[in-house]
DNA sequence: TATTAGCACTCATATTTAACGAGTGCTAAT
DNA sequence: ATTAGCACTCGTTAAATATGAGTGCTAATA
């Protein structure tokens, strides 16, 4: 167990280091107002967070630098939970407001805002189409062999795609074939809606088959293309201004990563959490993030659950700032209200 | 004027600094089969060429390397004229052929094998919407307030977007403003779509304006909202590989530059050029693309004029390969087929 | 017993110095 | 006109040295 002199001094370290990213002397520290020890005394209780494994030296005459473990007792233990700012929430929530009602354009407002906010990159997912339900599918003819296929979700969100035809088929046939679809597969979830198709088109009776089947597989193709769920990056030169990213050995791996829009996406889909998370330099496992930390949360735009939305910093990240504007931000979205 | 020697000499030197990256020496020059004279002779000629401007030395004991009128020189008078290779430009029809027929796809296909035969970065521009032309405007209600405007261009683009009204709009007077938009409009390019619907509002009758200007006003500010031309980047991590970037001072500039997408959108969609076209360093006039040069060309896709791709490298860039390339490319681009 | 002053020791970093060698420009010989 | 020869330049590398921030330990102090 701590002492909480050793608590303090571990504390003054970590946030001594995460402004500076220098490693921390004992001097430095007995020089601070609120550690009235001696540089001796500090020095002894260095040793034994050493000891616990909370802070480590880069080397013999260096200071010290919080550990993983320490980063994580600093989060755990030292980082108060999180209190709403009203008027600073407020003040988000208009800026929302202001840029536009559509979520698209918001949550790439967010993401930027959240980035200007903490100077760290961040990422931020919309939500998974696959997962929402089908409303309705419509029909419009463009011309005698082609037409374009609606797909509306119970979201309220629109797809379209244009479908072409081997050749004419008469306006009935069509008619027919999406009265049937909106029958039958109202409800059915959009990543879903390839096999439920194949599914429909089996049952039809021999006669039916004939007419239907062509018209049907034919949207069944086009409607297999997924739609990635929708991905924005926020503030991506952050980075650059960051210390520890100064080698190419260090920044190489890292804008190889960031850029990989579907591994990223895949990542921050299947993180399980549903409220703020802190994951600390090598706990994410992904090589390229060993000297990162990533705060992420899920978001909930206009009351109902969105995506998820991330922010990622050199592991000596501002911890604290960092969990309180994530905070703000996704308190901010969840009171935005969106029109559709 | 140069003696044959001297272009002998001006060439080489070029041809093994775009290999080597190293400044080239006369001793080395020597020793190659195709130059047969002493290393004084060509010390003398080099001492002219570079009177010439057309190489320069980075220092007193170093070798030389091209100057920029020395690439201008180069590329104008050594690379030759492109000679479409049949049997490659059949094999990238062919793999361009494989992967979709859908523009959108076959533009990043095309973006990323251009990279990834040149080693490279590449960015291909898509067609730029406002250019099209209306061919046709359609409605579709979703429920009672809201519905789906769809507008078809004359190369068979569609785009959707979803409108909600103030109040309920009876469905003939939907219908009736689509018609009339219909009428009016079909033809218009989409970029002055906006300022259209304006002018035929305020031509309206005094009594049709009660009906149709909340409708088409509506209308008009959805359709107001720029579809950017669709961008696609291949091969960015390509340049990590490039000896000149392997600082952060030459580094940071160029990635900057390289991931606004609006500000590369403009600029591609500046380029005057129609055929193939070397922009050598600082020629392009771009501080962040000093060192760069850069091959872009206007491309077609099925026979119509399609966008434009470039080749962005260091100013030391494999200028007869990429040109090569680039023809490659666009001429099986050209042959390759669209659906629609 | 807990704290602090004092001091020898460590080790990354910066500075200096010297050696090296690739390449040049000039001159004189061919 | 071409080439061999040679003194000279200057960036690069390596070794030698100095600097200083910071530590761990011991002994003195409160």
């Amino acid at each position: 167990m701590l002492t909480d002199r050793q608590l303090l001094i571990l504390r003054a370290i970590i946030d001594d280091y995460i402004q500076t990213a220098q490693p921390v002397g004992s001097r430095t520290l007995s020089k601070r107002d609120d550690l009235t020890f001696s540089s001796a005394t500090i020095r002894n209780d260095m040793a034994d967070l050493e000891d616990m494994g909370l802070i480590e030296k880069p080397h013999t005459s260096a200071g010290r630098i919080p550990s993983e473990i320490g980063y994580r007792y600093y989060v755990d233990h030292l980082v108060e939970k999180q209190i709403i700012d009203e008027r600073e929430t407020g003040r988000l929530e208009e800026r929302l407001k202001q840029s536009s009602k559509e979520s698209e354009i918001l949550i790439r407002q967010a993401a930027d805002l959240l980035s200007d906010l903490t100077n760290y990159t961040t990422v931020a997912l919309g939500p998974n189409s696959q997962m929402e339900t089908l409303a309705r599918v419509d029909f419009m003819p463009l011309d005698e062999r082609r037409g374009v296929v609606l797909i509306v979700t119970d979201q309220g969100h629109v797809e379209h795609r244009t479908v072409m035809f081997e050749s004419r088929v008469a306006p009935d046939v069509i008619e027919e074939t999406i009265r049937l679809l909106n029958d039958r597969l109202v409800g059915t979830s959009i990543g879903q809606l390839k096999v439920r198709i194949g599914e429909e088109v089996a049952k039809l009776q021999l006669a039916q088959r004939q007419q239907y089947e062509n018209m049907m597989q034919l949207i069944q193709s086009t409607v297999g293309i997924q739609t990635p769920s929708s991905l924005y990056l926020g503030g991506k030169k952050k980075i650059f201004n960051q210390p520890e990213f100064q080698t190419l050995d260090t920044l190489r791996p890292f804008l190889e990563w960031i850029d990989e829009q579907e591994r990223l996406t895949h990542w921050l889909e299947s993180l399980p959490n549903r409220e703020i998370y802190v994951s600390i330099g090598s706990e994410n496992g992904i090589v390229a993030l060993q000297n990162c930390s990533v705060i992420t949360s899920d978001y909930t735009l206009d009351g109902k659950t969105f995506g998820t939305i991330a922010m990622i910093g050199p592991t000596r990240m501002d911890y604290r700032h960092g969990v309180q504007m994530m905070g703000q931000i996704i308190e901010a979205l969840r009171r935005t209200k969106l029109d559709k």
